[in-house]
DNA sequence: GAATTATGTCAACATCACTGACATAAATTG
DNA sequence: CAATTTATGTCAGTGATGTTGACATAATTC
């Protein structure tokens, strides 16, 4: 087995290989995992941004464009284009706020939560047989290594955003 | 601790949360894995498609067009605009084969080879800061888990592109 | 000599991001 | 209440990156 722990920030000969590895599989990795959501938006003349907003929405429910923004990190004009037609085919739900009714809280339509929870569903069946597939341990320590990957200075915020409240299927 | 392992490839109740956990964690690492990159890309007004040709033509010195394709699984003009581009500022040589002289090997000028370097530090000081703070028994888990992500069929591809030859730093 | 292979290139198009500018309605502030 | 700020919507233009389809050239193979 080898080197596996940089000694320092900045590599020696042994450990660049390691990290070039995991370069690759972070790159691979990723490829396949949007590769299936990918295959079945097409069919609805979607792209990876709708995606992003369904599955955001879907996991919080009532979410603000401005949230939106903030999580998705893009132009209020580049949301702008699939939320209007996320909402003009009846997929996504834009209600004015009751306090403060400047604000949209947006939600899922049934016709938007079947679509949400099938894109889930293709991720979850790709997740799910890695995670047999090595066990709880590895699983686990993969979460935490994705979370270290995390700019530290947005973790907290991006633990806001996945300890999220949304009922399941 | 939560449950954690999917007891079949149809999530259940109790489970469903850690696997939307696992996609967001996903989702946000790669984000901020690749935006370091983008930043100093856009220095050199390069974008992410020219930084995988660099990286692939590092990793891989002598790598043909037919394979980068078979990479990237992009088209063949989409990897020829950059391509060009890549080639005429200097970063990127392309060389007529010997044996069969229809194909062209691919290798790094030194400024090529120099910003391939930079592109790659950048990522590993990321990587190997994750690494230091989960400890070697997580990395070596995480790099089990990602690979496990990855489609089943082009796992050993994936695996002969990352066993590589190429000279580190 | 004919067919195939590896590459290069043209034109047209789609998606998704960007910037800058401006509009509206509602809330907040002085 | 008037002025400002905030949340959102929208227009016009641009750029990067991907796509398809068609065609060309040179080299290799049959």
């Amino acid at each position: 087995m080898e080197q596996l722990m940089p000694s320092a920030l900045i590599p020696q000969a042994g450990e660049t290989r390691a990290l070039y590895e995991m370069i690759e599989l972070l790159f691979f990795a990723y490829r396949d995992f949007v590769g299936d959501p990918d295959r079945l938006l097409e069919t609805y003349g979607f792209g990876r941004a709708h995606h992003r907003v369904i599955h955001f929405v879907d996991r919080n429910p009532g979410l603000t464009i401005a949230a939106l923004l903030d999580i998705l990190q893009i132009t209020k004009q580049s949301l702008n284009r699939v939320l209007k037609e996320l909402i003009s085919k009846h997929y996504v739900e834009s209600r004015a706020g009751i306090e403060d009714r400047r604000q949209r809280h947006l939600h899922l339509t049934s016709r938007g939560k079947h679509l949400a929870d099938h894109l889930a569903a293709l991720q979850m069946k790709r997740i799910g047989r890695a995670m047999l597939e090595v066990g709880p341990a590895d699983a686990m320590a993969a979460r935490r290594f994705l979370e270290a990957i995390i700019d530290p200075a947005s973790r907290s915020e991006v633990d806001r955003v996945i300890a999220t409240k949304a009922a399941s299927p």
